[in-house]
DNA sequence: GCAACTTTGTTCCTGCGTTCACAAGCGGCT
DNA sequence: AGCCGCTTGTGAACGCAGGAACAAAGTTGC
């Protein structure tokens, strides 16, 4: 799981485009949004309700609604445009534009960030890294060399960063993210298991990897209590 | 954000120590937790609600219901006795016992993952790592080799493994997570980009980095299409 | 030993998100 | 051209989680 750290999920009063679209909806959409360029890819120009929330695993009611957040670009008896969809969808999530992205701390984990280069999927462009340690600074990592965290401010201003990743320790986590808010970066993805404390214009999703294997741990310990020793062997029953 | 597969939180009708406890609370659960050990170590011994409230960034009445979930081990007037209060929330995620955890695909994430031995915090170690690259069997990573994934039913029944990692491609995970499930496995953490089948008694977390990102985005796009190009600095408003 | 203060545990209530169900709308078929 | 069936979009109900407020309980000071 990720934890959000607070509830804030649209501007307080806008004339925008589309109403509050709730944080739950705005994840759900991202998710139709893969399930659509997977379709498109193998040609497939319409769908219905019912498919694409099959394919996403979500309640086909729970789609339309959430849809409705982008538009009516649906066509009632038919089903939706894949490609218009997709376009609208992009557009409400701000993926038009490109968003450079900043690794903080290149240990295991930023490492492997780092490397993915374009992120998953494209338009996440990573375009700094940065450490404190002095062995790493000017090292190449996925072809881009690291820098030194204290420069975070300048180099992410300077690169214009949009979302910064923070993947250090638990310790250098809210100093870090003081560095990025300084230079102005306003969307925080955080690895590091601390709630940040941040203005209220910033954005923090936090993505733990304890607490996911502990809430593993908790359905784990509940279900063999539950139950004694099943009689039956595993059966992977795929539906 | 993690998605949830299934909103399943409790057994149906069970007659365990605690009431259901909801999904939300247990993730919260996990971060207490971890402030608790966290100040345990600093020489706290004692806590009121409304001081592990703050650390763990939520209202004070939430942690009181949370804690309720897992017993009443507070002291009217005083607060909770930290050694106390780890000793039931860890007992009640299952986390008496060690989780035997193993590592499916060995990239970029995997290899990551491998490395870090022990994973967040003990009580989950890595005790299997498996691919599908001839090239990489048998190659140690993080000091354990790495097995062909044709073997993990085999391999994860014999070594008890509890909980499954999935850090493969989005076209390799269904069938891996089916093999996990041959092999014993319940709980699954699925990094790859594909909501999961699988069987009722299987509970699926999934971390998705690409839907992070989007998320992130919906909320930098509201925000500069909100307003208009900013006249003051950024000045990091810490409260 | 009693009283006052502090903090828990819980009940009630409010608000949000999901689901159900139906009316409106569009395409195809005759 | 008109009707029929299918699918969307949305209004209304349900259920759950979070927050406020209060009563119970225990501790400390007198």
């Amino acid at each position: 799981m990720t934890v959000h750290q607070h509830g804030r999920y649209s501007t307080p009063v806008d004339d925008l485009p589309s109403r509050a679209v709730p944080e739950a909806a705005v994840g759900r959409l991202a998710i139709y949004l893969r399930v659509l360029t997977s379709m498109i890819e193998q040609g497939v120009t319409t769908m219905s309700s019912e498919e694409l929330a099959g394919a996403a695993g979500v309640n086909s009611a729970t789609l339309r609604k959430d849809l409705s957040y982008v538009g009516s670009y649906g066509t009632r008896g038919v089903g939706y445009d894949t490609a218009r969809l997709v376009e609208h969808i992009e557009q409400l999530l701000g993926l038009t534009r490109h968003h450079s992205v900043a690794v903080v701390g290149i240990g295991n984990l930023g490492h492997a960030l780092a490397n993915y280069g374009g992120f998953p999927d494209r338009g996440f462009p990573v375009t700094a890294l940065f450490d404190v340690d002095e062995d790493l600074v000017g090292i190449p990592v996925g072809g881009l060399p690291v820098d030194h965290v204290n420069t975070i401010p300048e180099v992410c201003a300077e690169r214009d960063v949009t979302i910064g990743v923070i993947c250090t320790p638990a310790r250098a986590a809210q100093t870090v993210c003081d560095l990025l808010v300084a230079g102005g970066v306003r969307c925080i993805l955080n690895f590091a298991p601390v709630m940040l404390q941040v203005p209220s214009d910033v954005e923090v999703r936090r993505v733990d990897l304890a607490v996911e294997l502990q809430i593993l741990s908790f359905y784990q310990a509940r279900r063999s209590s539950g139950r004694r020793a099943g009689t039956a062997d595993p059966v992977a029953v795929i539906r």
